[in-house]
DNA sequence: GAATTATATTAGCATTCACTAATATGATTG
DNA sequence: CAATCATATTAGTGAATGCTAATATAATTC
């Protein structure tokens, strides 16, 4: 895989890596929703919700269709339902150990402040 | 999924949405390596790998052994690679839509600068 | 045990990110 | 066409992230 590629790989799983945006995945997982709808299930903030959607469209994660004044957004196809499904699986065997990591309060295990 | 374990688990995903640590991983995919060995392999900063190792750890990606000077560094286990091939193959689906991307130059679809 | 090798940690900095509040766009309805 | 509803965009802000350079730790070798 190409030097290039790799940034745009890394990018495209950046789609996944936020809290907000895997709730809003798991939302429209089994049929799409409008903005509203989607605003509603995660009790969430409109604008916020509208950024993670640009989010998860410009990472090609999530594809959107209009239909009159509703915006309807949904997941890419089958494969990324699946890769949800899959890394849900192999994230509850290491949850524990994520959880447990020292500084799990704070979730910065990455690099430290 | 409680709230929590969806922090966690954008912390799990977060370990896999960054260039080096993706190409650590692949690096490390089929056979353990030491540090220096994975320094070498990317041609990269010890610092900085050391501190991305970290990072894979914490979020339960990866573990370490230590063998005399040497640590060894692997994936925790099969489904973890199993998980990088997956993401792969879903990623190459959509390679061209992401790579597209209005600003896929600096790679920040997500949220604009 | 002093010097060397392997790895980790710290500090500082620039960039990116996620969030909120406010405003803009665009379609619909009365 | 004015008002309303649905969604997007902008600006501003604080926190998180990734990097480099310098330093610390810990095991090894001479």
């Amino acid at each position: 895989m190409g030097k290039f590629s790799l940034d745009v790989k890394a990018k495209f799983i950046r789609g996944f890596s936020d809290k907000t945006r895997l709730q809003i995945l798991e939302s429209i997982k089994y049929r799409e929703k409008t903005v509203s709808q989607i605003v509603d299930d995660l009790k969430g903030n409109q604008s916020n919700i509208s950024q993670h959607l640009a989010c998860l469209k410009g990472c090609g994660i999530i594809v959107s269709r209009q239909e009159g004044k509703y915006i309807y957004y949904s997941l890419r196809n089958a494969e990324i339902a699946q890769l949800l499904d899959i890394m849900e699986a192999v994230f509850v065997q290491v949850e524990e150990e994520v959880a447990a990591c020292e500084r799990n309060d704070e979730l910065d295990c990455c690099q430290k402040p």
